[in-house]
DNA sequence: ATGTGTTCCTGTCCGC
DNA sequence: TGCGGACAGGAACACA
């Protein structure tokens, strides 16, 4: 489900609720996500005060007064939902435990923060803060692409001799960490590039070019909540709304967007995905 | 070393 | 209405 966006989105939902409070109680109710969790998650995170969150890629991390980090990865379907606290002068009451609802954080403040992931592509784990960045999850990611290490010199050195196609290596995280199938597609797409195109084939000026569409949509996609398709909600339920700017996302058949182009988006399938673009306008 | 295909899992939607 | 198949925001892993 979560890209970058949506996952800042999720990150700046519950820090209000998370940031500088306690874990009164930390329920397990399925502890086979994507892999096991680690056995004692419940005993580490009881009684732990939330120090910080932080978002690394499609990450949240948070770090915790006993010198561990909690690591959380949304995968495909993972939401958050806050209940038992006021956001935005709407009282959000407990609801009945849902279907797929893994984990739930009791907070000492009375919130209740719960989990629920029905395709089980999410992760959480612990591990000692100061061995994060060695963490194997963590390891091989490449830059944010909101960062000041992702910039044109960089992309232009990472992109040089590659054979794969550009789409491919846009989503490879350790190129750049955040970026999914929406936000590649939408970025290609804004910088005429066919996502097919071999990633060594394509000029430095217009590899450089990529850099800064890649923050303006996504800038754009975190201001807008991200984007809402089947289940994705911000942890008070809302909705994101980035999903009516897409321009060639799960738009096949529609006009090219581009004023001055008269293509149709098209599908394809690369690696087992879709790719959205317009084979007019994206060279 | 790189590149691609498969796999994990559940839910939804579409055509017959 | 029911049923089968395609497809879904991710990414580790196995293998050419």
């Amino acid at each position: 489900m979560p890209e970058l966006p949506e996952v800042e989105t999720v990150m700046r939902g519950l820090s209000p609720v998370m940031i500088g409070q306690k874990i009164a109680r930390a329920d397990i109710n399925r502890g086979d996500l994507r892999w096991p969790l680690p056995v004692n998650m419940a005993e580490g995170l009881t009684g732990a005060r939330i120090l910080q969150l932080r978002r690394r890629s499609k990450y949240i991390l948070a770090d915790l007064s006993t010198a561990q980090t909690l690591i959380i990865h949304l995968g495909m379907s993972g939401r958050f939902v806050i209940s038992g606290v006021q956001i935005g002068g709407f009282h959000h009451e407990h609801k009945a435990p849902k279907a797929h609802d893994h984990i739930v954080l009791h907070m000492a403040n009375g919130a209740r923060v719960t989990f629920n992931d029905p395709r089980r592509f999410g992760h959480m784990d612990l591990t000692p803060t100061d061995q994060l960045d060695r963490h194997p999850l963590l390891v091989s990611l490449g830059p944010e692409p909101l960062g000041n290490a992702f910039d044109g010199p960089y992309l232009i050195a990472r992109l040089k001799n590659r054979r794969s196609p550009i789409k491919s290596a846009l989503l490879d995280q350790r190129i750049v960490a955040g970026l999914g199938n929406i936000y590649v597609c939408e970025v290609l797409h804004r910088a005429a590039i066919s996502p097919i195109r071999q990633s060594g084939n394509i000029s430095a000026r217009r590899v450089e070019k990529i850099v800064p569409i890649v923050r303006d949509v996504l800038h754009e996609a975190i201001e807008a909540g991200g984007s809402s398709l089947r289940d994705f909600r911000q942890t008070d339920g809302a909705l994101g709304y980035f999903q009516h700017r897409f321009r060639v996302y799960a738009q096949e058949g529609q006009p090219c967007p581009r004023t001055d182009c008269s293509g149709t988006v098209k599908r394809i399938v690369q690696s087992g995905r879709s790719s959205f673009y317009c084979a007019k306008c994206q060279r």
